[in-house]
DNA sequence: ATGGGCACCTGGCTGC
DNA sequence: TGCAGCCAGGTGCCCA
């Protein structure tokens, strides 16, 4: 489900909300998600301060005074801000309960989903460690898409779609941003121009910031905090658009399937 | 080192 | 209507 803009929508969200509260409580209703979320943890988080709350790629960092959560959404995954007294529906797994009486509450019907407590700096934490830097950072520019792709033989989309190389880019923002740089997505990351890295890395940079602005895609399920879903669906050039024609050129946009995921270009626009 | 395929889950939609 | 089959916004892990 959610890509960096979703993510970021529910970090900018949820943050006014959160950020200066105490953690009164955590309610697991359902541990077995991706990873089971520990018996320990809401007694290790209870009863602190949220003193920060960022994002590094697709997971949301609530830091405490004493060790932080880490918390991925997965596919399916959303967060809602909620009275705490509202009766759970299906699939809500785990309520943060804030000293204001509101709640936080995560539900994620396939449970790709995770929820970790870390004492220690997050970032260094193994799941974060290896992670490529992130694409809105200056950092990330066509000379660093270059190096990492030098030698490779793996096809670009699938380069993006690595997390170590690249985060934050998923299925949808994959197939856009290659739109928009104009690069077919079969193409073997290795013997791509730096001229095309250049524009590669620009147009990640601004489907993601157009995604942001829009609230984030809602294709079937992502809601934002406050319930509301993202408007970037009527932005997509390529993705979900199989068949259609492409909003440049009016060649029909293609489909194809990459290491069992789809993936949309256009024949004419795409080379 | 690199790349490919599988695994983890539920739900919604399509077509018989 | 019912149901089988396929697809879905992620990503860690195992294997060649």
């Amino acid at each position: 489900m959610p890509e960096l803009p979703e993510v970021e929508t529910a970090r900018r969200g949820i943050a006014p909300s959160v950020l200066g509260r105490r953690l009164e409580r955590i309610l697991v209703r359902e541990p077995r998600l991706r990873w089971p979320v520990s018996a320990a943890l809401p007694q290790l988080a209870a009863g602190q301060q949220i003193c920060d709350l960022r994002r590094r790629a697709k997971y949301l960092i609530f830091d405490l005074e004493r060790g932080s959560l880490l918390l991925h959404l997965g596919m399916s995954g959303t967060l809602r801000l909620l009275p705490h007294d509202i009766a759970p529906v299906a699939h809500d797994h785990v309520d943060i309960v804030l000293d204001s009486g509101l709640c936080l509450r995560f539900n994620d019907p396939r449970r790709f989903g995770s929820l970790l407590w870390t004492a220690e700096d997050p970032l260094t934490h193994t799941l974060l460690r290896q992670l490529a830097p992130e694409p809105l950072d200056e950092v990330f520019d066509g000379a660093y898409l270059t190096r990492v792709a030098k030698g490779r033989r793996v096809a670009i989309k699938q380069l993006l779609m690595n997390s170590r190389l690249v985060v934050g880019v998923g299925n949808i923002y994959a197939s856009e941003a290659l739109f928009r740089a104009g690069i077919r997505p079969l193409r073997a990351a290795g013997r791509i121009t730096h001229a095309q890295f250049d524009a590669l890395a620009a147009a990640i940079k601004e489907v993601l910031h157009e995604a942001i602005r829009a609230g984030g895609t809602t294709l079937r399920d992502f809601f934002d905090p406050e319930g509301l879903p993202g408007y970037f669906k009527q932005a997509l050039y390529v993705y979900g658009r199989g068949g259609e024609p492409c909003r440049i050129c009016k060649k029909p946009i293609r489909q194809i399937v990459q290491s069992g995921r789809s993936t949309y270009f256009c024949p004419g626009c795409q080379h």
